[in-house]
DNA sequence: CTGAAAGCGCTTACAG
DNA sequence: CTGAAAGCGCTTACAG
């Protein structure tokens, strides 16, 4: 308290610290002897104003140190220039990576992101979408499909363009870009099968995207007429350990896999290091496969056979197209399929 | 866009999607028979309101749903609840963390995460910076010290609670919680030569953290009269390639080192991949530490050697330090140094 | 316990 | 190219 008191009114290198509420636009018109209107034309429009206009206002802004009051500019514009970002968390570095997409996409235009993270948990998830529509954000991007009916309502009823990610509906609530985390599945199955493994085993946690990953690998498997009840569904928050103890459930049970597709490449690389702790050879004894990409994946011994998704592409193109939808462009498409990829390393 | 106009137009579940404009509290106020500043009062003081008032104002707030307009909240009362978050890149996920720990700190007095991302660019900071405080938040948590002198004057002039993170320094702009890189670093300096290594190097970046770990380094090398000339400065964003690489210039460089401080584990783990691809043994013919101590760390063969660093609770003591300083609270010392522990596994 | 008036700091039509 | 008036949707004193 005493600290931040001495800072605020002796100023330091602030002569004008002193001054205690910022300046407002009316601060800068007087200053510059014109109005506020044609002050906040030439921040907003400055083709619109003299070149002369535009240059005393400047420096007016320059030596007021004005910084316009956004709050005050959302209510009277009715555009916030806030973009709400709902994520299941942070933690997880593929959702850090679309939201640095969102953030690379919507940084040129002047676009803020107003992060709300979930935690998995669906009735968190409603509270905090109605807090964050509260800010009147111009777009709305959700990491996932949004399945919960009241949540959908809520945001039609918000009437914001909203973008789902990361997987495929056929109902989308408006604009779309993502993969089928289905496909991914039955690819990797099908993958799995061709190289010969016959006892094949799922690993993943319990979101939708992790369950739809599992039902194309029992889609596969069930097509090959091969056994689909090896699977191992952890509650524990994505980590290494939570692989690693999945796997040695799945280990320790009856009928050991020959082949394990974890949802995630954390998860697998955590099996990777259950299989180096046991010495079990990977994929002699036992083929680890994920989900991801991580930057990991491709530098552990042995490296990790995965599936390569558009973590951060997804975020880019969302930004791109809530963008459009602002501005009141045509939309090609509004949904959009950035596929998949199965990296073959050799660990399965 | 037609997709978007039919969900809008036929309303699907929403009877009352065509309402264009959401209700306001006047709406509320007037569905409730009662006036704006008396919702306004049921929904900010609730034990200022007759309960039957109340349960009416809820009743309509239910039926319209009514979501407060936080811009205009924000305008009059000059209280945006929202906290600005200025972070290097969110891709680090130590950074995640603590953006984790901060969430969960405020989250429970209603405050939402503005997130702002610098790319480790000062320029960009600067202007970054400017963009968030236009959104007038109650605080601003900052990761690092905040060293531009325009950007402190930014900040002092913004009257706005602020919070730097992650280092110490004598003169804080404000609240402060951290710990000390330097004494990180030549804690581990201290440990390194303790083991018995006399070749000592540094890998890191340009940040201001890595210089901090490398001049503690330097210190504790030259107490002990070792050389400190040894070391790779790595211009790339952080990654375990990153760290190879450096490690590989280093190795191909004179004078090879017995044992490598990096500033980070995901540089020492690319540190460790680099050893296995070249055949070397760890420790034996290279000792290998880091810093932060990731999940990632204690699941390598060998397990990683670091420093652990309070990367969630710096964000969860920066959320009660700034709430209380928004309350106008007291604060014992505006001043906490978190400390850190050397955890000693195999890798050196 | 409830209400009428003023105002937060901008922008939006509408004039000239 | 520039300006006077009204209003965005809330909250803040101030009354009663």
């Amino acid at each position: 308290m005493a600290d931040r008191d001495r800072d605020i009114e002796s100023g330091g290198t602030a002569p004008l610290a002193a001054d205690r509420k910022p300046p407002r636009l009316a601060d800068v018109a007087a200053h510059a002897g014109l109005t506020s209107m044609t002050v906040s034309r030439a921040l907003r429009q400055p083709d619109k104003v003299s070149p002369a206009t535009r240059e005393r206002v400047m420096q007016a802004i320059t030596e007021l140190g004005y910084i316009p009051d956004l709050a005050a500019s959302s209510l009277a514009s009715r555009r916030s220039r806030i973009i709400a970002v709902v994520v299941p968390t942070i933690a997880n570095s593929v959702f850090a990576d679309t939201v640095q997409g969102l953030s690379d996409g919507v940084a040129a235009a002047g676009y803020q992101l107003l992060l709300g993270q979930t935690g998995y948990s669906e009735t968190a998830e409603h509270a905090l979408v109605a807090a964050l529509i509260g800010r009147r954000p111009d777009a709305v991007a959700h990491i996932g499909i949004v399945r919960d009916p009241a949540l959908r309502e809520l945001l039609r009823r918000a009437a914001v363009p909203v973008v789902e990610t990361w997987d495929l509906t056929a109902e989308p609530l408006d604009l779309l870009v993502g993969f089928s985390n289905e496909a991914a599945g039955r690819a990797m199955g099908e993958y799995l099968i061709g190289r010969g493994y016959r006892r094949i085993a799922f690993v993943g946690g319990r979101d939708d995207r992790a369950a739809a990953r599992r039902s194309g690998l029992r889609a596969a498997l069930d097509a090959a007429g091969l056994d689909a009840s090896r699977e191992a569904i952890t509650d524990e928050p994505l980590s290494y350990g939570a692989g690693r103890r999945a796997l040695a459930a799945l280990l320790d049970g009856g009928g050991p896999p020959d082949a394990v597709f974890f949802a995630t490449d954390v998860l697998a690389v955590g099996g990777l290091m259950e299989c180096r702790r046991r010495k079990l050879s990977v994929p002699g004894r036992i083929a680890i496969a994920g989900l991801g990409d991580l930057e990991i994946a491709a530098e552990l011994t042995p490296a990790l056979t995965t599936v390569r998704v558009p973590s951060y592409e997804i975020g880019r193109r969302a930004a791109d197209m809530l963008l459009s939808r602002i501005e009141g462009e045509p939309i090609a498409s509004p949904v959009v399929d950035l596929g998949f990829e199965i990296v073959q390393r050799e660990s399965a």
